[in-house]
DNA sequence: TTGTCCAACACC
DNA sequence: GTGTTGGACAAC
């Protein structure tokens, strides 16, 4: 029997399965989806079966070294899936299956240098080896050593270079015993024991009450004695030891309050009634379920779940990773207790794999996780559900570029069953499939339990300026920050803040400089003192006035965080601040801690970035603060009006979630836009239907879909005529319809001294574009794959676009 | 002619 | 991704 392989090699020439004759030994063993270690040339490699053949057409075929699993790592549909992907993705087959599985089941590789004789090497090894049999291969490299003198020694049969492949996975185990005789065998035992020997006595006489097996340090604790007194019964064989593989459960050690299912409100009710019924009937479809903030979609998601699990069927939930808040996985494991396995970045390796693991063996029937845990290898799914689909965190950004919502629609219709895509501000490309009718929409407009969305006070920070207040804190905030502590309430502010890009924009008027044929937000480069657009090439110089209301008082903006706190501390020094960002939730376990800290009322204001917009559930709260809504709005994204709204939609769901209302304050230099003003109001549609016109006029998705070509080189000069190149063979190949635009330089025009220029191809329909793609990828082969070459990234449906 | 380097190629 | 190969060139 031949096994086909894919190996572990990630390059053009590898990217296909290689023959391996199946030794006897590993007859039966070895099935697709099966991990195998196989020789490659001189090395020892790590490898995927993909299928079974009778013969190769190969004259000579190596035998597999090992197999690493009993039961196949990959299922034959997530095998399937990984030729998807990567035909999808234009990435290798390897690195498609790899991204599928937690990454300790990759594999290590050791090389060493063996010394096979006994006798002096001479003065050239002899040092290396100081004694050793055996040494690291980067030992050697280290060591100065040329070749040419280990190819003699070589030669000369002396030493030899050994590979090993080396899995980081590791099982826990723990030392089980259990009765090796049967109970009429062990009473017989017990007579023949010596008075003496008491504590044996107990051994025995604790089996025959309890025959089955027990962990051996738990026995010893029951029945308080050392292993001395159990090692005599072992030895004699009336007790077998043996190790159990245990699993590291991350919530092990603690216990979640039981839930029972809510009844539904009307609206959720006629949400949840498609959904079940496509369950019942096997079929898939794609729900897009938009509910406001508060109303009650994580109850949807669960009843849903628990049809699933009646039915003997498995779901897949995913969240945002900075969602998956302590709070939320309390929700699925007091619904579901131990059905359920948690994936998600806080993890460890070995607590991954072992949630993992807990999948694969069928011992979990919900997966509650962040993007990759789409590829969650269960057999039998009944429900796909992605929570907050328009987060772009479940867009991959490197290398395997795939997108969690394709994945999850793929597997839906291999499996025939409902994908859910839940929201409270969906993303335009996913409302207008649903507008379409390609998705069915389930809309949900009311919060449960009567509550009301928080009323939103856009504060105009241009006044603010001339009425003389410079700090960032304007009069209404403050005053309002103020009643919440003095009737010990507490305050949620936030602040976006994200890096790189500034743009400009006017204080007197909040004129802010655009591209004239992007719509996108001009950046300002310090070194040029120019503004520049990162979609064309457009580029002016920097304004010393403001070009509408010829104010001086045009500046470049940028934020820093811990300044906010300070100025806070300044402006209302009694109130207790939780700051929270990269900084202060960097170690594990921090964010939790915080959170806990804030909703046991020890602070008063709890004062961050993106990460507390999601998720977060305090009843105490009544005021959420936006400090600069403009931050935003004007990065160089065409995504950045569609962000905004759904940040402050975000932000504001999370006052007033219980019995006492809610209020937010939004502080803007730009009240009057579009995308401002309407989340004020919680009108989505309106928002979508004025973004739709701009994504028309400017040829933006959902209109058109989006190809980015990223191309990075040391010399500038030769990425701006290697992307030049690009632009103009597809240009050339592509339809009159598509758009071709560059070369242009990144936003981010130098990273490590590899200066970076991208094209960029809007396009509506293009079947062959992949083709033309694969065609320019192999054409620079060759210079990619030297070290500080050219570097060319396609991305299909890029998200970032710096 | 022999040694050295690097790009091209194969890896089953 | 890496180890081997063979052609080009330099040095003997």
């Amino acid at each position: 029997m031949i096994a086909n392989v894919i190996v572990d090699v990630p390059s053009q020439n590898t990217n296909r399965p290689f023959d391996y004759e199946i030794p006897e030994k590993f007859d039966g063993i070895v099935q697709p989806g099966v991990r195998v270690i196989v020789p490659f040339g001189p090395r020892k490699i790590l490898g995927y079966v993909v299928s079974l053949s009778e013969t190769s057409s190969f004259s000579s075929v190596k035998k597999i070294t090992d197999v690493l699993d009993v039961i196949p790592t990959l299922t034959e549909e997530l095998l399937q899936l990984g030729k998807w992907l990567s035909k999808n993705t234009l990435s290798y087959y390897i690195s498609c299956l790899q991204v599928m599985l937690p990454q300790v089941m990759k594999a290590k590789y050791r090389k060493e240098l063996w010394k096979l004789t006994e006798e002096p090497l001479g003065s050239d090894l002899d040092p290396l080896f100081d004694g050793r049999a055996v040494v690291d291969f980067e030992e050697f490299e280290k060591s100065g050593i040329g070749y040419h003198t280990l190819r003699k020694h070589m030669n000369d049969g002396e030493v030899d270079v050994h590979y090993e492949v080396k899995s980081r996975e590791t099982k826990k185990t723990m030392t089980m015993v259990e009765p090796h005789l049967n109970p009429m065998e062990l009473e017989e035992k017990l007579e023949d024991l010596s008075p003496q020997a008491k504590k044996q006595r107990t051994i025995v006489e604790y089996f025959l009450e309890y025959p089955e097996a027990v962990e051996k340090k738990r026995l010893l604790d029951i029945l308080s004695t050392t292993p001395a007194s159990l090692k005599p019964l072992i030895e004699q064989g009336f007790i077998r030891e043996f190790k159990q593989e245990v699993f590291r459960d991350p919530y092990g050690d603690r216990d979640f309050e039981r839930t029972q299912p809510f009844p539904l409100t009307v609206e959720q009710e006629t949400a949840i009634q498609p959904i079940l019924k496509t369950i019942e009937e096997n079929a898939h479809d794609v729900f897009l379920l938009h509910g406001v903030t508060g109303s009650g979609k994580t109850e949807v998601y669960l009843q849903s779940i628990q049809e699933v699990i009646d039915k003997d069927e498995e779901a897949i939930m995913l969240v945002p990773e900075i969602a998956l808040t302590p709070q939320m996985v309390e929700r699925f494991k007091g619904r579901f207790g131990s059905k359920v396995a948690v994936l998600h970045s806080a993890l460890s390796a070995g607590e991954k794999y072992d949630e993992w693991r807990k999948i694969q063996r069928k011992e979990v029937q919900v997966v509650v996780g962040a993007r990759s845990a789409i590829f969650a290898p269960f057999t039998n799914i009944g429900l796909i559900i992605i929570d907050e689909e328009h987060e772009t965190s479940y867009k991959q950004e490197d290398r395997t570029r795939y997108h969690a919502r394709d994945v999850a629609i793929e597997r839906g219709k291999t499996h025939q069953c409902p994908v859910v895509l839940g929201s409270a501000t969906p993303a335009l490309e996913s409302y207008a499939r649903a507008v379409k009718g390609n998705y069915q929409l389930l809309t949900m407009k009311k919060r449960m339990n009567e509550a009301v969305m928080p009323a939103v006070d856009l504060v105009d920070m241009r006044e603010e300026l001339h009425s003389g207040n410079r700090s960032m804190f304007s009069i209404a905030l403050k005053e309002k920050i103020e009643e919440r502590l003095a009737r010990g309430e507490q305050v949620v502010l936030f602040l976006n803040r994200r890096g790189y890009s500034t743009f400009v924009m006017c204080r007197d008027c909040g004129h802010v400089s655009e591209c004239p044929h992007c719509d996108i937000a001009l950046t300002y480069h310090k070194r040029q003192n120019r503004l520049k657009c990162h979609y064309c090439s457009h580029e002016e110089p920097m304004p010393t006035e403001c070009p509408e209301c010829e104010s001086k008082t045009i500046r470049y903006f940028g934020t820093g965080t811990q300044k906010v706190e300070e100025a806070l501390q300044e402006l209302i020094p009694e109130a207790r601040v939780i700051r929270m960002d990269v900084d202060t939730t960097r170690r594990k376990g921090a964010h939790e801690r915080l959170l806990k800290k804030f909703g046991e009322g020890q602070a008063d204001i709890l004062l961050g970035t993106q990460m507390i917009a999601k998720g977060l559930d305090f009843g105490n709260v009544t005021l959420v603060g936006v400090l600069a809504a403009d931050a935003l709005l004007n990065l160089p994204d065409f995504r950045a009006s569609e962000k905004t709204f759904q940040l402050l939609t975000q932000v504001s769901g999370r006052a007033g979630r219980h019995e006492k209302p809610g209020e937010v304050v939004v502080q803007t230099y730009t009240p009057e836009h579009y995308s401002i003003e309407l989340a004020s109001q919680y009108d989505y549609e309106q928002f979508f239907n004025e973004e739709m016109k701009l994504r028309k006029a400017f040829r933006y998705p959902p209109y058109f879909f989006l190809t980015l070509f990223t191309i990075s080189h040391p010399n500038q000069l030769k990425v701006q005529e290697v992307t030049q190149k690009i632009t103009m063979f597809m240009q050339q190949k592509l339809s009159d319809q598509s758009y071709v635009l560059g070369p242009t330089p990144s936003a981010l025009t130098r990273i490590n001294n590899r200066y970076r220029y991208q094209c960029m191809i809007k396009y509506k329909k293009e079947p062959e574009q992949r083709k033309f793609v694969e065609r320019i990828l192999h054409y620079y082969e060759d210079e990619m794959k030297q070290e500080n070459g050219l570097q060319i990234t396609v991305d299909f449906q890029p998200y970032q676009l710096m």
